[in-house]
DNA sequence: GTGGTTTTGCAACATAGTAGCATTTGCGCC
DNA sequence: GGCGCAAATGCTACTATGTTGCAAAACCAC
């Protein structure tokens, strides 16, 4: 299985970011491809597991933090202290978060930066802006 | 000095929340009050030791849970694993945070909390928006 | 295939936070 | 003021998350 000239979207964009490809980060890229909302180190760890492709906690840290570098991913802190890895699909990191309180569900929205014209106190230069809603998800949600 | 019937801020402040009054505590909360800045576990800790003030890496922990949980103080995550303590001054926790990411001290912004009126996609019920303003604070500014 | 660089795997370390339990302390009550 | 009891502290040990250094293996250009 190595003459294949089709490259997955997964493989395209490593290649596209100068990185070599690798077993573990094809693997990683989609399974963050596939997954709907952000994941933990440890959710993805279990996901390569399951796929039976042996790797270290070390290596996942170092090919997440390599994708969150190219640009391919990225990440952010959660209220447990858990960090979350996602595709940042279009664009630069101009996107929201909803954060479920119920179940700990991290899915990005893409496409939905309010206008976020705050006018800041002065002397302080406004980069980005991080927007993290809180409540719950429609399959909480249901439930209440 | 136990004959004052006069309390401080601090103590008003723990007793409204049906808490004892500890050395521990006034004095987290008054670092904390006079912080113009979240500050970590840590940096109170350290602030705690400077004030001579002896104490347990646990009890600070402890005491900060119960902080929050009183609604008296607020708890963010950073982008470090860190996460950062700040007294709730004004209403609910609908404030913004100003993130400095060259000297990584965030500071609360009330009273600026925007327009977050996004359309969220079906499903999903917006519990509280928490926005996180991410550039350079003014000391830092100025160098650039 | 060969060579050189990237990536991995391992082991050890570092940091942030938590759990259980005995001791101390604040504080209401007498 | 002293007593008793619940709340809070301090200790030790532990878990979870993330990092560093280095040798072995894997990629990929040639």
């Amino acid at each position: 299985m190595s003459t294949h000239t089709h490259l997955s979207a997964a493989e395209s964009l490593i290649t596209a970011q100068g990185g070599r490809v690798t077993r573990t980060r094809v693997a990683v890229l989609e399974i963050l491809l596939a997954a709907d909302q952000s994941l933990t180190h440890d959710e993805i760890g279990l996901a390569l597991a399951e796929q039976g492709i042996k790797h270290d906690r070390v290596t996942l840290y170092r090919t997440l933090d390599w994708l969150v570098e190219s640009g391919v991913a990225h990440k952010m802190a959660g209220d447990d202290r858990a960090r979350r890895f996602g595709v940042a699909a279009s664009g630069p990191h101009e996107h929201a978060h909803f954060h479920c309180d119920r179940c700990g569900k991290v899915v990005c929205l893409e496409g939905l930066q309010p206008a976020v014209a705050v006018n800041l106190p002065g002397g302080y230069q406004l980069d980005r802006a991080e927007l993290v809603l809180h409540g719950a998800c429609p399959t909480c949600g249901k439930g209440a």
